[in-house]
RNA sequence: GCCGCCUUAGCUCAGUCGGUAGAGCGAUUCACUCGUAAUGAAUAGGUCGUCGGUUCGAUUCCGACAGGCGGCUCCA
């Protein structure tokens, strides 16, 4: 038999090695139970595929991110398997590998219900005890349709395949197609039990881990309900969601992890803090701020007034409710009517709730004349809007229906422009800084295909992509596309937050818009003296306040660091004899500004002790004889640690810098 | 908006196979005055989300609506 020369990647290097022809991957890697499959010349495939002549051949753990996706795969069809037992008349969607997991989606008469997933469960356990074979199979289309002639959805993605012929745009149109056709040939993957029957099959690029034995922990989730091809007007498959991981403690990480994202959810933080509630009597989507929320925000506003203005923008004030003429001239009428609250009558006109600030600081601008000395003018206000968010999106403090932005508009010649979004980039990166947010990345959302979403020429918008991407390039910061998330009025930078547990969240944008200047025909005298036309450059630094609130509670798991903290310092006496001692003491520290509460209730010190922990108060200044008698205090911090006996004049010293320096303790 | 699930005291949750409800925490009061995460006792607090239907009787069964949760779609 013939030798081949086959190149193998192991942690070890790189190396030649002759096989005999014939060979299967799994035979280099049969001393290593982690591969789970192989990366043949750049492409995955599965531990059963044939080397060839000059194979470069990688092995791919269970416990790397393309070995995890495989795994979540295979899980999936052993999900797929396991419904078509359970429900025989189960018709398959499609399942890939998503972030931390799977989903399969199948068209079922009856929704499943969560005492289903028990089942399901159970069923796949069996199907992994099993161990059945994936064996995978080319196909013909035809071959394809008729094996798979009760499966009208994978029936029609073959006909998509059929379509795209060679590109894969249409695919990926739908998530996670692609793992099911891909875009060349068509495999089917049979599920063989021990005797080599064919137990289950699914059409499907693979590849997938050898056998069903080879999961070694998963979970089912949760069910939803998607819509097929994501688009909502086809009909909503039912969704079922799980995840699958290398081992028991890898899914038990897992799970841990979610437990934390719960512990942090701003919305139970929001109650038991305090801070923030949804009255149902105001309706969905409204917030409104308890004294303790009202105080993170009122920091939070005045310091990012304080900042506009140092970077020269100027306060202004609008209304929330406009006669309907603006919103026809700014273009929002045609375009984000439904978004809007419907109108009122009164006196004749039909008056709308404000869902943008923008025609309103342009009335601003054109309530006189305007020289090219003033530009760029840059107004700002915490203006409140109002919008009409579909009743099953409302979610917390992070997507409502009365948002107040940070909004402001840069009016500036087009030359300008490149300058204005790179100072406006830059600021709202150094604030979002300030407030302990450190790692960004940015999307840009352009204009797509679809252009009835969109107003203006080509080369304006082919303008404003390229002054806007090179404005985020030259961040350095990583810039993912995103087309068609554009505005109907302009392309849009938008930078992307992650937080203290490595989720993103939508924060700031900076839209270029070259519209609304002309529909609001606003213009400046140019040196030369004759009129044109300014650009603006709309930007919401937070985003929306409220948003930006619900992220850094979760950022902060409600463990605010003192600038921001609603108490900063509770006062603990060891016995009522020392509450005098601490309300003095408290008095000064008032007197310096900082927020102080001594806590004089009847309850024992250990009982105070706690409260303030479970309050998350950055310090607990507890006051005994010994400190008394020292004209000193102890401090103690939320992680237990205590600082005893520092001096008065001290203690508030620190408590000061700790604000003034806007840091955590 | 669509699909599923949920809604009992301020919060977290029991419970009633249809005969109008209970705990812990919290609140109030009293006693205790204590050195780093829960002192003890007593008291108050609920037309069981709203409105209809079935029933002798509904918090419980059915329906509609509202609100919430998880997704889909959409977005700051």
């Amino acid at each position: 038999m013939p030798d081949v020369p086959v190149n193998v990647t192991s942690p070890s290097g790189t190396a030649e090695q002759r096989v005999s022809a014939g060979t299967r991957a799994w035979e280099l890697f049969k001393d290593d139970p982690d591969v789970i499959a192989v990366r043949v010349d750049g492409q995955l495939r599965d531990l059963s595929h044939e080397l060839t002549e000059g194979s470069e051949v990688e092995g791919v753990a269970i416990d790397s991110d393309d070995g995890r996706a495989i795994l979540r795969h295979s899980t999936a069809h052993v999900l797929a398997q396991a419904v078509q037992d359970v429900f025989p008349d189960a018709k398959l969607g499609i399942g890939p590998p998503v972030e931390n997991g799977f989903y399969y989606d199948f068209d079922v008469e009856t929704p499943f219900v969560p005492e289903d997933l028990e089942k399901l469960e159970t069923r796949m356990r069996k199907i992994i005890k099993d161990n059945q074979k994936f064996s995978r199979r080319a196909v013909s289309d035809d071959e394809a349709r008729e094996e798979l002639a009760d499966e009208p959805y994978k029936l029609e993605l073959i006909g998509l395949k059929g379509v795209s012929a060679g590109s894969t745009t249409e695919l990926s149109a739908v998530e996670g197609a692609s793992a099911e056709v891909g875009s060349g040939e068509l495999t089917i993957y049979d599920n063989l039990d021990r005797n080599g029957d064919v137990a289950w099959k699914d059409l499907c690029r693979g590849p997938h881990l050898p056998t069903t034995r080879r999961i070694p922990a998963f979970k089912l989730m949760r069910t939803a309900a998607a819509y097929w091809r994501g688009d909502e007007k086809n009909k909503q498959l039912q969704r079922i969601y799980g995840t699958a991981w290398e081992s028991k403690e890898a899914l038990a990480e897992h799970l841990h992890r979610l437990e934390e994202a719960e512990r942090r959810d701003h919305r139970k933080l929001g109650r038991d803090l305090d801070l923030f509630s949804f009255p149902d009597e105001i309706g969905s989507g409204l917030a409104v701020f308890h004294p303790k929320g009202g105080v993170i925000k009122r920091v939070m506003e005045d310091y990012v007034r304080q900042r506009h203005i140092e970077e020269g923008f100027q306060y202004v004030g609008t209304p929330h409710i406009t006669k309907e003429g603006l919103f026809h001239t700014s273009g929002h009428l045609p375009y984000f009517a439904d978004t809007m609250f419907p109108p009122m009558e009164m006196e004749g006109a039909n008056y709308y709730l404000k869902a943008m600030n923008c025609p309103m600081h342009n009335l601003i601008f054109r309530s006189r004349g305007r020289s090219y000395r003033e530009l760029p003018l840059r107004l700002f206000e915490f203006g409140t809007v109002y919008r009409f968010e579909k009743s099953g999106v409302v979610h917390g403090l992070t997507r409502v229906r009365g948002l107040t932005q940070d909004d402001s508009h840069s009016y500036c010649t087009p030359e300008q422009a490149p300058d204005e979004i790179r100072h406006l980039l830059g600021f709202v990166l150094s604030l979002l800084k300030d407030f302990g947010l450190e790692d960004f990345y940015l999307e840009l959302s352009t204009r797509d295909d679809t252009k009835d979403k969109f107003m203006g020429s080509d080369e304006q918008w082919e303008t404003a992509t390229k002054i806007l991407e090179e404005a985020a390039t030259a961040t350095g910061l990583e810039l993912v596309p995103d087309p068609g998330g554009a505005a109907f009025y302009g392309p849009k930078i938008s930078v992307q937050c992650r937080d203290a547990i490595g989720r993103t969240w939508q924060m700031s944008t900076i839209q270029y818009d070259f519209n609304q200047p002309a529909g609001f025909e606003l213009e400046y005298q140019a040196t030369d003296g004759t009129r044109r036309q300014p650009v603006m450059i709309h930007s919401a630094k937070f985003g929306s306040l409220e948003r930006f609130f619900g992220v850094l509670v979760e950022h902060y798991a409600g463990a605010f660091p003192p600038w921001l903290a609603p108490v900063q310092v509770e006062a603990i006496p060891i016995a009522e004899r020392h509450n005098d001692y601490l309300v003095e003491v408290a008095a000064k520290m008032r007197a310096q500004g900082l927020r102080v509460e001594v806590d004089d209730s009847d309850e024992r010190m250990q009982k105070k002790i706690r409260n303030a922990q479970l309050q998350k108060v950055p310090f607990m200044m507890i006051a005994g004889d010994d400190d008394v008698e020292a004209g000193a205090v102890s401090f103690r911090y939320r992680d237990g640690r205590q600082d005893n006996g520092v001096p008065v004049d001290e203690a508030i010293a620190r408590v000061a810098q700790a604000v003034a320096d806007r840091v955590q303790v």
